[in-house]
DNA sequence: TATGAATGAGGGTTCATTCAT
DNA sequence: AATGAATGAACCCTCATTCAT
């Protein structure tokens, strides 16, 4: 019975895993070469397509890491249905829990799929845009339920605060900063959830513009 | 004084820029083969040598559109001191208008620059630091005069709006949009704003929570 | 005494040897794999090299079976010294044989060895020469008894009836062609012969020209 | 205007295929490496990839060289219509001719294409049973007109007498000879075309068995 | 300026062979 | 005898850059 958090097949895919990722953090999809992770996982260079039958085969393995997580999530907020502002939370939660677990995932999530269009494969523009479409739902419902403004499109929304978000973990990433415990992780997400909701303008006079 | 709507030093090397601006946005910087630069160019392969040292040199000399437009933008908000609303307003818009004008441009910022760990010499992420740099005066001017919360730091509040700002152009610029009219952008301009000032929180309740 | 139809040392190594052949037939020599092997042999990967000490052992070891058995034709051959025309019909119908029982064989002695310089080992070299020498004793023994003609040499009878042999064989395998009974194969054997002892030249006129 | 018997579009392109026909010749299609030619050419590496886009397209054209020659024999044999015998005669000499010119590229023909399944491409394939098929129309043509026997198929035949003549060139360039002269080229292709007709059997007895 | 041939280092992938179990 | 993970040399191909004209 397996109780390691991160249980792979067996313990060298998961060093090459861990390898690669870093790699790809460090250089990118491109400049990532294959000696590079069979080095860094100190295994020899064969060995890595002993397990992955390509560069592109390990970086979309590494993809489905995080993906698989998104999606669960998302389906457990969907089945939990506590509203949008909860929900949203627990968005910003994986990307942050996931963050002080993985940093390089996340930072792969950002800069190779989110932003990038030269990487984008038919299949990963279909999970990021599965992913759009339900955090779309989230704000429809969140509209619907009145608990947020009517007057943009559920997709605006959906880009402000998923640009937030990614903006806040890249620069995270950018500066490598670790995250110091769980109160500055509390700290930050809630940071992002209230300007999103709330807005960052000033509410000293009582009132809103 | 210049004429030409690509104002360069010579035809060609103007020419050769548009070809590699548009080559950069289809492929990605590692993707893009200076042959593919050359024949969208029409000219020959060993041309653009002649005007660009190296791929690199092509590259930041694409960059540097971007960021000295965007340089002058932000001198000239610091001159006039509009306040942290217009002031943010005016970013908006050179993101708006250089996308209307070049949408690949943006689009090369946000996914080659704004987001790539792999990509970033010390050169550009000095531009990009100095970028964040004079968007948290912004901010922290904008807390000084009351008229931004000031229960987060500036610099938080400098990733929520430019990650807003990105995630929307970039939006764009991944389904291709064109930009119908000045009506549709100033739309969106404003929703940007809106939100970030004063949240995607619904008002109808009166008041906030 | 043999009962095994395929009667080698050991069941697993006549298992590996079919499955070598068939392999070496379907991708020839270069492009044939271990694992195609060991996969076809439905074994594991590393036993082939319990049996065989590399992929060229294994491949002589298949060529041994075809010159083991075709030298002891032409040993018997040359004992019963029955004249050039039954002995010439003893080689054909040990291609035609051999070709029934295992087709891929023949292919391989065709297109590895017979036509091949790249594959041509010393060792393989000296086999084939050896052949062709014993079967130019055939025609000159034919020569002197007057069964063949003298005006060219034997040497390039052997050309002649080797070449027709081996191409009929060669566009067999080509087009997988099985041979139906043993008519069918009489039928083949006697073409050969009856062309290169008389010629395709119609006797109509009742002499040659 | 071009009086070269090889006359290719660039020297070096020449250069290139008479290189790469060697390497092919010497090591087989599989075993030759692209930096054996370029160093056989005495070029760099990468300019065989200038003209000539991979190891296939480059075995490819050398190929047609064969193909286009020998079709065009083929062609002109079929117009002037001068009977079975003089027909194969013309084709053994275009391989006889071709042989003296190019030696290797008879010997790629022989190895690589007509006996190789490993090597056979549809398009190759294509081109071998076309010239097979062209080599058929003569037979029947020499049956029809009463001056090659009737009771074998044309196929048959066919198999026959290209089976001869591929067998003496590939014997020629295993052993690498050289034909001294025209008088020896005359004196094998007579043979081989003599004992085709006739047959190899002595004619001393006035009559055939 | 302008062309495109020429160079060669670099990197992904394959696969025969070895080895630990 | 048997397994399949592990190794690493080889080799095709790409493409930024240089160079002769």
């Amino acid at each position: 019975m397996k109780k390691n958090p991160s249980p792979l097949k067996s313990s060298k895919e998961a060093l090459i895993l861990d390898a690669a990722l870093k790699t790809f953090k460090e250089k990118g999809l491109h400049k990532a070469r294959m000696s590079d992770i069979s080095k860094k996982a100190r295994i020899s260079y064969g060995l890595v397509y002993h397990y992955f039958k390509s560069k592109e085969d390990l970086f979309e393995a590494i993809l489905n890491r995080w993906w698989q997580g998104l999606f669960e999530v998302m389906a457990k907020i969907r089945e939990d249905g506590r509203g949008a502002p909860l929900e949203l939370r627990e968005i910003i939660d994986y990307f942050m829990d996931t963050y002080q677990d993985h940093p390089d995932l996340v930072n792969i999530f950002v800069t190779e799929i989110s932003r990038s269009t030269a990487n984008l494969t038919p299949k990963r523009l279909k999970n990021f845009q599965e992913f759009m479409f339900l955090t779309d739902g989230i704000m429809a419902a969140g509209q619907q339920a009145g608990v947020l403004r009517r007057d943009f499109k559920a997709r605006y929304l959906t880009y402000i605060f998923l640009g937030a978000l990614e903006t806040f973990v890249s620069a995270m990433v950018l500066v490598d900063q670790k995250i110091k415990g769980n109160r500055q992780k509390e700290r930050i997400a809630e940071s992002i959830l209230e300007v999103f909701l709330h807005g960052a303008g000033s509410r000293d006079k009582g009132k809103r513009s």
